[in-house]
DNA sequence: TCTGGGGTCCTAGGACCC
DNA sequence: TCTGGGGTCCTAGGACCC
């Protein structure tokens, strides 16, 4: 197989530039973008470089970043203008190939394995650097590699405004020395597991006997042994993002709570903003999840899957509610959340008939022929079955008879 | 360093089916 | 009455990323 050539790009402090950007009053500065400026608990979501050389980082509380950097100029967030900027930054990547993914609001892949131009990749880059520079206003690092780990890998090592090749060849050298947990795909909490091995690099973590890391990691392990390789085949997928698998929303409270009240009207809250996003996506999902995180940071769900996706604020608040007062157990409560799951197009959504709308619907067509038709596709009996099953509620999974089936069959 | 909010993927056990 | 093995779906939790 012919080697890819994969560029990642990363744009740099993302919302800190782009604020920079739009005011150059704040260039060179010490700024950050804070959750909530005003609020106890917000906390530092990125800041620009010259913060981040005083010891501000991300996740980093408000208050202790005041006391930190005395000077430094906090922003809300301003998600329309970033969503913007991230809009016309991969308009420049697609003007290129159409094989970009985008990964998140400021970073993507693209994949210039075919590009037409006999332009060395190198001085592709050069070019697309300079020109998200020149026209955005925006720093970015790309990298250059034959796969997506190691492109990623390598666009991080130089920042900002860096533009580093990596190749496979290269792996022993510049990669093996550094220690596991600077790759991505290595948490604080595998770096331990893999500690236990007696693994602290990545070229250790490459040469682990597979038995060893399958059973300590699972499949998990395997991956990421060959990654240390710099093996990785995932290939770039322009519709990745299209594909959303779940909306939710979350909030962490003012103070850990207890007042049922004050619960509810949260849920309510966040219900609304989930029904709004599907809303906006024309979306429906048919599981919705709760999350409840108590003071000592330990997170609960509930789940429930229904037959037909929902997709109202009522409905959702409703169920949302049934799945609290089912797991709380009365402690205090720092966060609440409520993510619906499964989620697909409300347009091709099937209104799914049970079999009971069935029965209606039929009443009103002349359905022998259909009847016939059914069974011939999934077999004799196939509608008492799905009668008895439907009673069992565990039958929309199995086959779903959709209004477009049924359109479908009479033709 | 005590931690926001948006996601994705994986695992493991239980229910149920064939 | 006791018994395999394979598969899917659901639920809860964990890990990770930006």
């Amino acid at each position: 197989m012919m080697a890819r050539i994969i560029f990642h790009v990363d744009l740099n402090s993302f919302y800190a530039s782009v604020e920079q950007a739009y005011n150059p009053e704040l260039k060179g500065k010490p700024i950050a973008i804070a959750g909530n400026p005003k609020e106890r608990r917000g906390i530092i979501v990125t800041s620009s470089y010259e913060a981040r050389a005083k010891g501000i980082y991300t996740t980093m509380n408000v208050s202790e970043a005041r006391r930190k950097c005395p000077d430094i100029i906090l922003l809300p967030p301003d998600f329309p203008k970033y969503r913007q900027a991230s809009k016309a930054m991969f308009t420049i990547l697609r003007s290129y190939t159409d094989l970009v993914e985008p990964v998140s609001i400021d970073e993507g892949y693209m994949d210039v394995t075919n590009n037409s131009s006999d332009q060395h990749p190198i001085d592709l880059a050069k070019e697309i650097q300079l020109r998200i520079y020149n026209e955005l206003d925006l720093p970015c690092s790309i990298g250059i590699a034959p796969n997506k780990f190691l492109a990623k890998t390598a666009s991080d090592m130089k920042k900002p405004m860096g533009i580093t090749i990596l190749r496979k060849r290269d792996v022993p050298d510049k990669l093996w020395p550094l220690p596991v947990i600077e790759m991505h795909g290595v948490g604080e909490s595998t770096a331990k597991k893999l500690a236990s091995l007696k693994i602290h690099t990545i070229g250790e973590l490459a040469h682990i006997e597979e038995r060893v890391i399958q059973q300590a990691l699972g499949k998990n392990g395997v991956r990421l042994k060959a990654r240390a390789n710099g093996q990785d085949s995932r290939v770039v997928d322009p519709n990745a993002i299209y594909e959303t698998k779940s909306v939710g929303n979350s909030m962490t409270l003012p103070v850990d709570e207890t007042d049922m009240k004050t619960l509810e009207k949260t849920f309510e809250k966040l219900a609304g903003k989930v029904a709004e996003r599907l809303d906006v996506k024309k979306l429906c999902g048919s599981t919705i999840s709760i999350q409840i995180r108590d003071a000592s940071w330990h997170n609960h769900t509930r789940s429930k899957t229904f037959q037909n996706p929902i997709y109202h604020q009522n409905v959702i608040f409703e169920e949302a509610l049934k799945l609290f007062r089912k797991a709380w157990d009365g402690e205090p409560i720092r966060l609440l959340g409520i993510t619906v799951s499964n989620v697909i197009d409300r347009k091709q959504s099937v209104e799914q008939l049970s079999i009971f709308n069935f029965e209606d619907y039929a009443k009103q067509e002349p359905i022998y022929e259909l009847i016939d038709q059914i069974e011939r596709k999934f077999g004799k009996g196939a509608i008492q079955k799905g009668i008895e099953l439907d009673k069992k509620q565990s039958f929309a999974s199995k086959t779903s008879f959709s209004k477009d089936f049924f359109e479908d069959l009479k033709e």
